[in-house]
DNA sequence: TACGATTGTGAATCAGGATTCACGCCCCCG
DNA sequence: CGGGGGCGTGAATCCTGATTCACAATCGTA
């Protein structure tokens, strides 16, 4: 209803705090910051949301909704008897490749800490990525493709290994910066090695 | 020379904020929260140091080093003979094991956003942290023990990756909590696989 | 013992950031 | 054309937590 007249300024609001968490992380999304950058007012952002908090869990769904659609999507175009390894390896990569086009966002999806209430969704969404990745795991296994191992526990590690080599060194504008691509090939070894299938 | 007489109750805050720490991260260590819980009133903080950061930030480096040394030292009593892998395997195991004991504690050092100034010594922790790691990897490399490999990124993947599988989905409390055994097991085999020891 | 330095106190002050609110504007329905 | 409602404004207000400061208490030393 309304819906559709609202769309605009509230959509506005969640693309600026997300460019916003982008560049500088949940501290730099003050409602001041996210309202201007909009182009309007603070007391506009409680037009539309009942609270900072609110806004934030919205826009974290969203793009988290996003990123385990990219990864399932990239497992189910790969063709139906590829190897379990060659899965895995997509789906990381392709989580490593989103991730490290905007490291910051990644970050504050990941691990910067927040709200409880937007905290709360995190866990929900952290999950997901784990349990995708935990699936390929038990199904290579099971399918005799790779060594017995602690799905959950590998899951765990190849995202936040993953997650570390793309915003921990790279992040701050430390010495050299490797090429992606060259970061990419570095984590496809990575996760082909660290679930066993040389 | 003051500082004899100093040490008792910087001793005290100082303890207090890891303890702190431990618990609730940094927002949970707030000057009040600080100074309570070492017995004195707030303003005595600023009697022994200039800022709440700087408290931090003194705090920070001598955990840190403790971390260190006992990494170096673990893969230093090993016999001059072991495999590279096994080492990596030790030195990581003794970093896994000492985050698990305090996970709170080893995220705030490992990830946890702070100020700045407490960032940068981060910063140069972290690289101690993944150096380590990373001259292992070249020398087994090097020795003929380990295949080809960008080492300074398998090692960022390595403390990411022992680091999630350890505070990512343990410290939550989430459903079951696998025993700490079982974990550094599973990390074990982990990291061996990571640097292609199989 | 008197004096200055060092510590300790905790209420007051400051600062940054979220939230509210009294006030216009405009559009749509009657 | 008049009135109500949604939208936008931005200064005022509130909250939380760091920092200051005027005032003891204590201790070492002359």
């Amino acid at each position: 209803m309304t819906e559709d007249l609202l769309a605009p300024t509230r959509a506005r609001l969640l693309h600026a705090a997300q460019e916003l968490i982008e560049e500088g992380g949940y501290g730099a999304a003050s409602v001041v910051a996210i309202a201007e950058r909009a182009g309007v007012a603070a007391g506009t952002l409680y037009r539309h949301f009942s609270s900072k908090e609110e806004l934030f869990v919205e826009l974290f769904r969203s793009v988290c909704d996003r990123e385990v659609r990219a990864m399932q999507s990239a497992a189910e175009q790969m063709s139906p008897e590829a190897a379990y390894a060659d899965r895995l390896e997509t789906v990381l990569a392709t989580f490593a490749e989103r991730a490290m086009r905007r490291p910051r966002l990644a970050w504050a999806l990941i691990a910067e800490p927040v709200d409880p209430r937007v905290d709360a969704e995190r866990l929900a969404y952290r999950e997901q990525y784990a349990e995708l990745i935990a699936e390929g795991v038990r199904a290579g296994v099971a399918a005799g493709q790779l060594p017995e191992q602690n799905a959950e526990l590998i899951a765990a590690a190849l995202v936040g290994g993953c997650g570390e080599a793309l915003v921990g060194p790279l992040s701050p504008l430390a010495g050299t910066r490797p090429s992606s691509a060259e970061v990419i090939t570095g984590l496809r070894t990575f996760v082909r090695r660290a679930v066993g299938a040389g």
